[in-house]
DNA sequence: CGTGCCGTTGACGATATTCAAGTGCAGTGG
DNA sequence: CCACTGCACTTGAATATCGTCAACGGCACG
């Protein structure tokens, strides 16, 4: 029923009926390039992601967009949300998208609920280290680095859902995506992804990827998963599909 | 008595005497280029800014550094980062500094108080809405875009905690400093500062930014303060001094 | 069978790094 | 008082990395 992620692991009776009566609530759809809420725009609701892909992102004025970071199924796109006056970014559907929207009041009693608090609290912090990790990845690794550095990521936190099959798995960015996410050119970022795919640390073809070298890509990337504190403490498992 | 930032504007009595409580019971002084915390420490406590610069960073194993944040006086270091089983990143003093250690028990009751604890949430979402606007400074502005950035960002944030004098305020970081936190080598760094100074933007000497034209560094940065969401919703006004 | 998006390529120029050397200044100790 | 030291800052030249512009091919979709 629930997503992988939002299990939030064994949740007392009380507080699991609480989660996936909230869930329940309101939940909508969106189509791929669509945006759930833009920047300037008052927030309403927080929004549990249920399925697909999507990305929160900033834009300048003169077009130039720098993707922030991915929302993967289970994913907690802005906790507390409520309390700003008014996006300072927008995010965006990359697939169709299924997610949850989270009254302001619902959300109160979630977070007051022990177990589920801890866990919104928990998952907050991974988000902002994270973000932080990102930070460093765009402002201290090369191009070629910084590449590796996302796929690593992105194998990880797939693998804590339970979406690797075959040492691969859906990658739904188109390469200007991947590029934004990166902060270098799309013609850049073609020509990166191509010395990755030669050097046979991995292969990108047809939105999925298959990690052929992980050792040696999370050498080239200098990646420690340490930031992402055991991103939802499960292993590599079957999805919970029930 | 407390730094400005830190009065959480007007708090009830009880309040008020809870967060006093808290941040006198253990004051601490660390001399500059001291870190108070490390990477992979088991994080005990919370820490409150009083006085001085500190800053948030990562260091690469092969020595590369990315400044992450910077923390002035009324600044939280990690909220809640007790949940976490190890620190993924390091907090070192710039300046001499005082902060307050809160303990696990402590913060729990602040983040308990009504008022307090939305404050504490509140100032969370202003840390993360800034940690974005780095990942988006380094990802897309050019060195020149980046520096002008950064200085704008932190004119605005020491005007919030009255701080400028005479469109100037002190500024402790090294040149070395400036490049590992916009991601450039401090050579270029240097002459992007030259390229700021020569046009007349700002002055940088002797640890101090006199702001020589904000309208036009801001032009250059596109910088736009809605992201810090009214940081301390404190205009310029003098200190709190008590 | 067009149309549009995505990926790819080449040539060129701009931006940023590297390496190395030198200046200025503050603090230290003789 | 002055030499000595260390650190921050500055400069130049050579190089590497990355961006810009423009064009073309493939493929899906209508």
């Amino acid at each position: 029923m629930l997503p992988r992620l939002l299990s939030f692991g064994n949740l007392p009776p009380y507080e699991r009926q609480l989660l996936e009566q909230a869930l329940r609530r309101k939940v909508r759809t969106i189509g791929p390039h669509k945006d759930i809420i833009r920047e300037r725009d008052k927030p309403r609701v927080a929004n549990f992601m249920l399925d697909g892909w999507a990305m929160r992102y900033k834009q300048l004025s003169d077009g130039r967009r720098q993707i922030l970071s991915f929302f993967l199924p289970g994913d907690i796109c802005d906790a507390n949300v409520f309390l700003l006056d008014e996006m300072d970014h927008s995010i965006g559907a990359i697939t169709h998208v299924t997610y949850a929207e989270v009254s302001h009041a619902d959300f109160e009693a979630l977070a007051q609920a022990p177990e589920i608090g801890a866990c919104l609290a928990f998952r907050n912090l991974v988000t902002m280290a994270i973000q932080r990790e990102w930070t460093t990845n765009i402002g201290q690794r090369s191009a070629y680095e910084r590449l590796a550095h996302l796929f690593c990521e992105t194998f990880h936190r797939m693998r804590a859902i339970g979406q690797i099959r075959d040492d691969g798995f859906s990658f739904p960015l188109t390469q200007t995506d991947l590029a934004d996410a990166t902060g270098m050119t799309s013609v850049h970022g073609n020509r990166t992804l191509q010395r990755l795919r030669c050097e046979g640390l991995l292969e990108l073809k047809s939105r999925r990827i298959v990690v052929r070298d992980l050792e040696r890509l999370t050498q080239v990337a200098q990646f420690t998963p340490n930031y992402l504190h055991a991103y939802g403490a499960v292993k590599q498992a079957a999805p919970e599909i029930s």
